[in-house]
DNA sequence: CTATCATAGTGTAGAAGTAACACTATCATG
DNA sequence: CATGATAGTGTTACTTCTACACTATGATAG
């Protein structure tokens, strides 16, 4: 972007191309899992994929990705995040290309509008039950962004962009340990959560089997002020 | 990426350039400050910019990093981390132009070999005073560096890729305020950076006024096993 | 050659936060 | 109305953090 009008020649400059790819996350019967797509073509063909494709030349990056996941998912006005740009040059067969990932995190009541999940070559995958070997780079892509989920869960409000409009602390507690893979105390969740102020609580119960459960809202308009909720012990952390 | 070969055609598809703009910090003075170099040309003719070029084909992401790099300063294996990557369409006026942005830490002792710091378009600025108006959005590339800078100083090691082979506890002490802008605890401080056992003492000494300073290296050996070494309180954090 | 100054580095007590686990509460069902 | 099941609370020992007072070591001045 520095060089000079004088050196500066787009019809000369040989260009890469440059995909979206967007890892979305969703709880399925309280277990985290990504959606993937199967490639029909050349190369890695019969592959699993990170779903993303080609950006637009009048579009953001994040409207190309925000257009990828309704293109896939039907999914509209969930949560999306930039998590890396990767861009080593044999990284595609065909040509040179860059693609910026994005992770999107979908509410779990949001998933009956997803549209193209019956077809054979898109799925749900548990983030525990993986294919062996993914498409193009793409296993280090998800390695990364299932890490990335797991820091950030730390610090951020983001698990709540998980859950439906109402919940219960249990099952907040529940994502907790899916992205983090280990248990938590329930008392000591319990403390956390009321003390963070980000729930509002509402009248409403769900009956079960037990006694009913309080359900909850996620108080979106706190999100921004408390940022580090969780603090977990560091030894946690490095799993 | 995802395209079937049948639609993919490298010809016929409109691709944006893809820049690599690094951030480049370092010290001066146990001050924090940051390379810029003042643009010839239009546009933003004169406006101070943060260094960057268009990639070459055939070298990946990092790579372009580390060229544009050492074209600036002439300095070669430092730290380098991608920092996020900027698509807005109309960040450029000339073209629809991504830019992967990458964060460069120099240490200190390496400033000597820096090459174009002489010449009157390329400067350092401390970043308590930086220029009022950058060029495209570096501003906002600039902003966002400097916060990521800060808010990784708590768990990583990063802090040490700007000091020199050998400096004492107090200097390390200052680029922690430096960074985050707040001073420390003096006895907390040594009492922290001790147990993390990221520091190999040293028998050397530096003479100054008062009482010698033991001189420390940083063990990068140890860089990668302890990832949490400083954690601040959430207020302290947040500013 | 000793007092003083300047900076280096250590000790410690009270406060706050954390982990573990026992305990109580409330509903459905038989 | 007892039992089972899940929801939710209390408590205590322990770890970590903060603030601040304290000690250490060399240079320099008189």
């Amino acid at each position: 972007m520095e060089e000079s009008a004088a050196t500066y020649d787009p019809t000369r400059y040989q260009r890469p191309s440059v995909t979206v790819d967007v890892v979305i996350f969703t709880l399925i019967n309280q277990e985290l899992h990504v959606l993937l797509v199967q490639r029909r073509h050349w190369p890695f063909e019969g592959y699993w994929a990170i779903p993303g494709g080609f950006i637009n030349m009048d579009e953001s990056l994040v409207e190309s990705a925000r257009r990828e996941l309704a293109e896939e998912t039907g999914v509209r006005d969930v949560y999306l995040e930039q998590l890396y740009t990767f861009g080593e040059v044999g990284r595609d067969p065909r040509s040179r290309v860059i693609s910026v990932a994005y992770i999107a995190l979908i509410s779990a009541d949001a998933q009956k509008i997803r549209a193209s999940d019956e077809s054979t070559d898109v799925r749900w995958f548990p983030v525990s039950a993986l294919p062996e070997q993914l498409a193009f780079d793409h296993d280090q892509i998800l390695a990364y962004a299932i890490s990335r989920l797991r820091s950030k869960l730390e610090y951020t409000t983001l698990a709540f962009q998980l859950l439906p409009e109402l919940f219960s602390i249990l099952e907040l507690k529940h994502i907790y340990e899916q992205i983090l893979g280990e248990e938590l105390d329930k008392g000591n969740f319990y403390r956390k959560i009321k003390e963070s102020g980000l729930l509002e609580e509402t009248q409403l119960t769900r009956e079960g089997r037990g006694r009913p459960t309080r359900l909850w809202r996620f108080r979106r308009e706190r999100a921004g002020e408390k940022q580090f909720v969780f603090r977990w012990r560091e030894d946690r952390l490095s799993r």
